[in-house]
DNA sequence: CCCATATATTGCAATATTACGATGAATGGA
DNA sequence: TCCATTCATCGTAATATTGCAATATATGGG
């Protein structure tokens, strides 16, 4: 045991957990807020601006890929990351949708 | 090693990292759905809407309550889980102006 | 082709999370 | 008081995440 037991849930909720996931590591939040700042594309400077190693901010830029918060291409001998400006509206959507649920009906306890 | 760098981010950054970790898993989030819809509030009736055991849903609970996204007030022999609303209207604000960071601009890759 | 630079991948150790059975604590009724 | 119900906590096993050194891969310059 110890594994998630995604199969008791829907599309959506795993879908909302796994979005979460990416952006439950300060790293990747703070990747995320200087692409966000330099609109310009960074690659290594991410390495430089945390003080993690470069193996470490890779791995992390890999899972933030992977849920498509972020897209990279080469350019030259490095590779330039930026937002996707896409599924970042898309997932803004989902957690406005998420977190306006009415739920101003004041506390029930 | 494995442990995560906390010194190396500002509060804001580990802050929203922590509540993104909080929804970072399926069941918590389809536990909040579940309060969010029955305005009403729940208790062990968890257990059987999802399928986890009783233990299981238990520290779910606990960590959804850790972070303020919910709150519960013993009722007799059983307790009460609600909404939080006022950490809930932060949280929204929060990943609101997260998301909000004007990433129109367009891709730059 | 060889080298330097930039990024990705692999392998490993440390730590965190997930899940559950068993047990403990609190409440209300008989 | 004793018992049943409800939830929390403990202990444990399985799995996932984090971080880094070492190594691999790719690109451009010479």
């Amino acid at each position: 045991m110890g594994a998630t037991k995604t199969g008791l849930f829907t599309k959506q909720q795993n879908d909302a957990a796994n979005l979460a996931k990416a952006l439950a590591h300060p790293a990747r939040i703070a990747i995320l807020q200087h692409l966000v700042k330099i609109n310009a594309c960074i690659c290594g400077d991410l390495v430089e601006e945390l003080g993690l190693a470069q193996a470490t901010i890779s791995q992390h830029l890999k899972e933030l890929k992977a849920v498509g918060l972020i897209q990279g291409t080469v350019e030259g001998t490095s590779i330039c990351y930026c937002i996707n400006p896409e599924t970042w509206k898309q997932y803004r959507d989902l957690f406005g949708k998420f977190f306006d649920c009415s739920v101003a009906n004041g506390n029930c306890c």
